[in-house]
DNA sequence: ATTTATTTGTATCGATCGAAACAAAATATA
DNA sequence: TATATTTTGTTTCGATCGATACAAATAAAT
């Protein structure tokens, strides 16, 4: 009954994506937006409502796209020790072969957003639950499988593992160096049980 | 031989500190600075340049006056274990009381400034290594008393605190909880060899 | 007292900000 | 084909951005 849409919206969503993961919400202009998302003003304001409200929805499917997404896929082949390890090698990884350095739009958005948003503070704080969570399953399974010694606390190593991963997004666009991101969390690692072969002082 | 200023620079720093501490670099106007700091644009100008060098001096006397504070109070009463400890006490202490969520205006600004100015990016690079060094020095002592396992790294170790205290400015700022920043160190504390007392699982 | 160098206050520069007014264009329904 | 409804493109709004021109004000040096 109407004039249809001549954009796609998801593909649209990825451009707008780029725009906040380079330059953070308030930093990034609704002209810059609509350009690269290849629309005009209008269209952006018809569509999304306002900036900030797009920005939620980009928001929305950057986690699903890159945060749940990297969860289930790993979860889908490993569990415990090994799908914590392929979660930081594969963060690491990604980390350090981003030229733009733009680390995780999560983690951006929960230091320079949620702070002044009470809002989306509301939203990131889940997406942030949401990876402690998936630590927490990982470290479970190792617990019940007898892979952690007694004095590890679950609910504490999830905690742990998430503040290590804010920690090398942090670090990976102040100081992008693998001996740094990957020596954050090779201590950690030993909370586990030593198994076949442990790496070990001295090793590197 | 000319006209005296009329204001004192370290107090006008310590405001221009609390605006960008409050608000980033590029979020804050120099309308905002000038108010606050209780000058003039021109005498703003005139006194440090533009925004970019008055964000470096603040920055500066920012990690002077509360990260180095911090470090060698710490170091000229503690050392090893209890110094990391006392450390993050007060990092958390600091960051649950503030009704502000500032977080750490070092960490701040390795997010969202360094990767957009390569000349801060080394300052702040540079910051961070200092926090590095801090912890290197506590483990450095600690293994020297044998009060680390041979397995653990002194390095890695070092980076992973560093890491951790990162996160915990990330975290503190999206979601303050206590729970959350102490869940986040206690595991990282199991590296030392027990001691007196340690806190065991179920303890909590 | 005059000179010289700097700071201060007022006013404003061009650029850009988020957002929207408006009409032309486009399509499903009647 | 006529109508209703939404999207699109052009244009522009008032506000604010970082930065500065300019002259009045100030005080040490001569």
């Amino acid at each position: 009954m109407s004039r249809p849409r001549a954009f796609d919206n998801d593909a649209v969503l990825d451009a707008a994506i780029e725009c906040f993961w380079r330059r953070g919400l308030a930093a990034t202009s609704v002209r810059d937006l609509a350009s690269q998302m290849g629309i005009n003003g209008p269209s952006l304001y018809n569509a999304f409502g306002d900036k900030r409200r797009l920005f939620a929805e980009a928001l929305e499917r950057y986690a699903q796209q890159s945060m749940r997404e990297r969860i289930t896929r790993i979860e889908a082949k490993y569990t415990g020790q090994d799908a914590i390890e392929v979660f930081f090698k594969e963060v690491i990884s990604r980390s350090l072969s981003d030229p733009d350095r733009r680390g995780c739009l999560i983690v951006n958005s929960a230091l320079d957003v949620a702070p002044h948003d009470k809002e989306l503070q509301l939203v990131i704080s889940a997406y942030l639950k949401e990876i402690e969570s998936f630590f927490g399953r990982c470290l479970g399974a190792a617990d019940r499988e007898g892979a952690l010694p007694g004095s590890v606390d679950v609910a504490d190593a999830a905690r742990l593992f998430l503040g290590i991963l804010l920690g090398i997004r942090v670090a990976s666009r102040a100081n992008p160096q693998r001996a740094l991101l990957e020596g954050m969390v090779r201590p950690a690692l030993t909370l586990f049980r030593s198994r076949n072969s442990p790496s070990k002082k001295g090793d590197r």
